[in-house]
DNA sequence: TTGAAAGCGCTACCAG
DNA sequence: CTGGTAGCGCTTTCAA
């Protein structure tokens, strides 16, 4: 416990008065050089900072982002938490991570606090801003109390939210185009002569499952292809889910050339469903995603999958907050084009093609 | 930006004290019925909630904690970042995290921030504890100057190390055996016929890698197994890394039947490095691993490994540091047994056996 | 360019 | 059980 240093020992030693010091520590402007120097010696004799809470006390901002996000566990998330992490630290910013595990139910996690208790614990932090992602967010109805809560928070500090524009919230979102990308999935896929596409995983009743459905459902339609209800099988975002909803069409006998999946986990989970019959991939049907996780080009077989750059969401996000915690931004609809990975899992590579 | 209240606005309109007020804030102790009442009708009013901040600045605590690691998106880190910051939230108390990437030269990213500096940082937030591992804690030769910093932040607050200990460093560590199940996993291997036994992933010099080894060397020996020098591989802990040391030993035509990896990472990376080379595991070799993540009972094959009760862990880290900060803590070594989780990738479930 | 002094919102101690 | 008051360590006017 050795006593801390503070402002005053520094302005005595120093002999000048503490306003100065506090100039120094502040970029040292309209301070004689002569100052400066004596200051700064006995900053770095004391090995000197200056308390981060007394500084926020004052001054009313902690250099403090708040990030809320469902699962930090997910693949998804990490990267774009590192992302937004990276940027803040850079600046300066420390960053306060709550994972609220909503939905989480594949972790067999009781919900510990909900998301607006997290958004008050980050307020009474006060954080200078927050980014949101996720969670209630991303549900197609989104509960009218939560969003009051936003635009009740983003009348103090900026908040940014990952996802989806919704109506009446007035915080700031960073948008980008779930649907994209899908088209060219679609495309690729007939292009190798599949026509009984199929689609799966994801949430009934979440923004981004039903963006790229609906994305997948228009390319299909714009090729002349049929969708019916028995290809689609909706269920969640983990590997076990994938497992079942491919379990779930092999029982009920759905004939299907490929199925595109919402994200890499789901496809493994499918992949493995087939291997466990004794089935094929790509052979006997193809697998493909519409998220590419980090390690999906070492799978057996390698996936085929969208990469959709969410690590430069990342960086958008944290830069529109930063830029919001120093004046005004404005909202952001990211125009990036997801890549189309082609692997093995669609049947190219391995020269695999229906007819 | 509509004011916030502070205190003595509660207090005034309450007609108490802001001593009454702060007495209700912290529990009510000491307080009449009828002023706990009025207080809290006003508090429920006005939605008040006190500044955490200005809490911090009087009372020396602030109810936050850090934590530092290498990498969140390592999946072996998210599990056990998640458990800590459930206990934390669970106890009142916000997690600051830090990625460190040290070491993360897969990810193309250069260091922007040492070690010493997120504690630094941290130390200037006045976090209330701190939870390091990986990085330079790894190391066989951890920096003479990083310790030094560790044990003199730990003379302020509570440091808990997740981690192997370390001769001259007097933080709490929270330790667990490496090499155990090591030895059950060679011995499975052997059970079913294998005699050469390699070992792949990891890094030279980081204490991880050598107590795996050391088990692994140990193991054979114990079994009357040889171990030459061409049957190991190190490089990192990614699964490119896993891909890499399987070519080399490849290419090298080093005759082996077994691997173990160090990780599920590396032996996907591995497992891929010979479908590329029209090899099957297990057929013509199986490969194993020494520390279970998230998805691998789904990779095909499905991967024989070590649950090393990471979540677990976790728990402890976090109760040992809650504890050291309410009082004092001692070190603690977890006796926990890693599980063998048996499945194809060994080759017994497909019924595969040497000789 | 410098210094004095008034807060920031809360806790903690001391009287009563 | 209650209220008064002195800090906590820094920033920020306002004068000088």
């Amino acid at each position: 416990m050795d006593k801390q240093v503070n402002i005053y020992q520094i302005a005595k030693e120093s002999g000048v008065s503490v306003s100065t010091v506090s100039r120094v520590l502040n970029g040292g402007m309209h301070v004689s050089q002569r100052s400066l120097d004596k200051v700064n010696k006995v900053i770095e004799k004391y090995q000197y900072t200056p308390s981060a809470v007394a500084r926020a006390m004052a001054s009313h901002y902690t250099k403090t982002i708040g990030v809320l996000m469902p699962d930090i566990t997910n693949p998804y998330f990490s990267a774009l938490f590192l992302e937004i992490e990276r940027y803040a630290l850079n600046w300066g910013y420390s960053v306060i991570l709550c994972n609220t595990l909503y939905g989480g139910s594949s972790h067999g996690v009781e919900n510990l606090m909900s998301e607006i208790g997290y958004l008050q614990m980050m307020k009474e932090r006060m954080v200078d801003g927050v980014i949101v992602t996720g969670g209630q967010l991303d549900l197609v109805d989104t509960p009218a109390e939560y969003i009051t809560t936003l635009n009740k928070l983003h009348k103090s500090i900026p908040v940014v939210i990952v996802g989806e524009r919704i109506e009446n919230c007035e915080c700031l979102f960073v948008n980008r185009n779930l649907g994209g990308g899908v088209a060219s999935m679609v495309c690729h896929l007939t292009a190798l002569g599949n026509r009984r596409i199929g689609f799966i995983g994801g949430q009934e009743g979440v923004r981004q499952t039903s963006e790229r459905l609906k994305a997948y459902r228009e390319a299909m339609e714009s090729l002349g292809l049929d969708v019916t209800p028995d290809m689609v099988e909706l269920s969640d975002y983990y590997t076990a889910d994938g497992y079942s909803a491919m379990e779930r069409i092999l029982d009920r006998g759905t004939r299907l050339q490929a199925v595109i999946a919402i994200n890499d986990r789901i496809a493994l989970g499918a992949i493995r469903a087939m291997c466990d019959r004794g089935m094929h991939v790509p052979k006997d049907m193809a697998v493909v995603s519409c998220d590419k996780f980090y390690d999906s080009e070492f799978y057996v077989p390698r996936l085929t999958t969208l990469d959709q750059q969410n690590d430069y969401l990342g960086r958008i996000s944290i830069m529109l907050l930063l830029g919001a915690i120093a004046g005004k931004g404005e909202d952001l609809d990211i125009k990036h084009t997801p890549q189309l990975v082609i692997n093995e899992s669609c049947g190219v590579k391995l020269g695999i093609r229906r007819e």
